[in-house]
DNA sequence: TAGATTGTTAATCGATTAACAATC
DNA sequence: TAGATTGTTAATCGATTAACAATC
């Protein structure tokens, strides 16, 4: 549908975007010029028209954004105003928050399945749901439309569990293994790496003391 | 002591560059080469290059690179032959996974108190931790030499509780609650939005099913 | 020495910012 | 209409890639 290409940067940004404009929306205001979103954000008014207008003119001359409508139509371009079902893979410590966190669910990315290797685990409720082992995936998988896999085993079973998931169909996983996944092209991988965010602030730190500040 | 100010695409690309030199040395590979090291990385050698570059030169000309001395230069640079001294506020599902994540004690960055507002999470262990009433940070930080807090508390509370984190003398933040924090210059935030990755990967499912691909 | 590979400069590419004509 | 603010083109800036001389 889109013709040309939107780059990861602009994508990226999109959904703190999303996020500003659903607070104004709830505290009632109705329309926003990029200048003001600009202050309020903290970036350039230009690099919001810009990123605004890779998707279309949501604005109006002389008036600005309506901020119900530029709302909808962002949540509209990241697929928000579809459902997207989830299985969790490893139903360990994060897994289990992160099958708890309602923050998903408030976007429509619901828990499906929680998987586990640890025979303690397999059968315990989480939220309504059974842990099932890791054995049954492929089954599993076969009965449900699921879309997105959240991977949270230990690093060295990750790569192999990324290959099952995409031979099952999935089109995303959001990764906390600490490794790269090999998986086909058409699979969306997103790497949340928690340890490489605390050697940033550990660099930035060091940096911070020993440089000139910011 | 460095002069030019260093990017922070390069130093998002320092832990990466760090696993994968760790994992070639307990490989027991002894030298790499730029070229070598961007055919498995997926990166280009001039980039590799470039990067080292930016923090002096590791390498010698016709050998490449010692692999067991890159990491722990890499290292030094990320600042991780130095321990780090981590509370987390917020004991939650979230928090509680945290605690207990051995890779972040492998890497120096050592969880000295975890903290919560609520009274029937107060007292209870937590990896051989108590924790403790949110109350009691300010006296907890004046007694300990804190540098980093985990931030993983409900958004309300978020920004209040950046400002008396920072109040105390924290440097860094590593901050999953969904908001924006603002702190006074010189504390470096990190940010962990899950429902963003989350809608990053909503949004790219649907580009490569509408689009094409890739 | 010859071969390999770095360190570094120059060229290219892409992303951000500035400027302004279009228009509500 | 006059004022405001977008959409969009042009200019700038920064990051990545290519090229190659330096050198081990």
């Amino acid at each position: 549908m889109e013709e040309k290409e939107i780059s990861q940067a602009v994508v990226a940004r999109l959904p703190r975007y999303f996020r500003y404009l659903g607070e104004l929306r709830d505290q009632g205001v109705e329309r926003i010029s990029s200048g003001e979103l600009s202050v309020l954000m903290g970036v350039t008014a230009s690099q919001i028209r810009q990123d605004f207008n890779n998707f279309g003119g949501f604005g109006q001359q002389g008036y600005g954004y309506n901020v119900d409508y530029l709302y909808h139509e962002i949540g509209h371009i990241l697929g928000l105003d579809e459902e997207h079902q989830l299985v969790i893979i490893g139903a360990g410590n994060l897994g289990q928050a992160l099958a708890n966190y309602v923050n998903f669910e408030k976007r429509g990315f619901l828990v499906k399945g929680v998987f586990d290797v640890n025979e303690e685990l397999v059968g315990r409720q989480l939220r309504g749901l059974e842990i099932m082992h890791i054995d049954r995936l492929e089954s599993f998988m076969k009965e449900h439309k699921i879309d997105i896999a959240v991977l949270t085993v230990p690093k060295d079973g990750a790569i192999e569990t990324a290959k099952r998931l995409a031979d099952c169909g999935v089109k995303a996983i959001l990764n906390f293994a600490h490794v790269d996944l090999n998986v086909p092209e058409g699979v969306q991988v997103e790497n949340v790496h928690l340890s490489d965010s605390l050697m940033k602030l550990s660099y930035n730190i060091h940096r911070y003391e020993n440089g000139h500040g910011s």
